[in-house]
DNA sequence: CCCAAATTATTGCATTTGCAACTATTGTCA
DNA sequence: TGACAATAGTTGCAAATGCAATAATTTGGG
């Protein structure tokens, strides 16, 4: 029998929120907010990326990240560079300060993921992840989500 | 050693997303976004709530609620009373046809689970309900956010 | 009993967000 | 090659969201 608050969706929201709330909170005063810290981590974690790449990391609409790049790049955080051999693409990359920033503010992360699962077993954690990617490839991306065949 | 892509709050965002993206999609023809769907599926297990109540079940701001519950009062799919005991609160409670709309839906989202989780076994599910409802109580609740001391 | 504090919900306002339209560039195939 | 399709990003605009201030009511302490 279905019941709202114990379906999988529901408590994936909770606690999703719950967890970006309590991140949010300690970024604030760098007047960042948590997409834009994933942006940072993405970029340290892949030197570059282009925005649509960002994009699909950060579970964000591109209008949104083209938006939020911008914001950054107006910090000095990252820069954006359109190589000569591509004309469309932009390439995101962290400048010198944002790379401090990031490296200031990651140790936040993994603090705050040792209290969300601190009672948990390093294997509970694993299958809690390996759990969160089946259902993420379980589940069909909505691209052009209005996009019908033509 | 940290990884963005790796990391618990990331993954749960992204799985998150994802699966409220797709039910957002199946519900858009009834014009109902996935929060307005929890609060009817949520007074279809309590058969009525405060706001207040309502806004903790579903994450999001008592003052976002507040105006969704309003859009749902206007089409008729919930009602909103003052008791006359108590002039602060206002219940909220499913109308006939919210209930109807309600149970239509219901199925969808029961679907929608199943595909998220259709390679888990029994066991692997409940363990990641387990995993979702540790963290949100691992977690502090953000009340009032910029509250400070007085 | 009465006034200050707390609770509950609503509204104003500014910010954020997403979709759609548009621009610019690159790829394709006839 | 030459146009048409596809890709990538930006921007306009309207809707949604959150915070702060406000209103209305109830609770609690002296």
């Amino acid at each position: 029998m279905y019941k709202l608050t114990d379906s999988v969706p529901y408590l994936l929201n909770r606690a999703g929120v719950r967890i970006a709330e309590v991140f949010a909170q300690r970024i604030a005063e760098d007047n960042l907010s948590v997409a834009m810290y994933r942006v940072l981590a993405m970029l340290k974690e892949r030197r570059e990326s282009t925005l649509g790449d960002l994009a699909d990391v950060v579970s964000v609409e591109i209008s949104t990240l083209s938006r939020l790049v911008g914001t950054l790049a107006k910090r000095k955080l990252v820069s954006r560079t359109r190589p000569e051999d591509n004309g469309r693409i932009v390439i995101v990359r962290l400048t010198p300060q944002g790379e401090a920033l990031t490296e200031r503010l990651m140790p936040l992360a993994v603090e705050l993921e040792r209290t969300a699962v601190q009672d948990m077993s390093d294997e509970e954690v694993a299958a809690l992840k390996k759990a969160l990617r089946r259902m993420h490839s379980n589940l069909p991306a909505i691209s052009g989500k209005g996009k019908v065949a033509n």
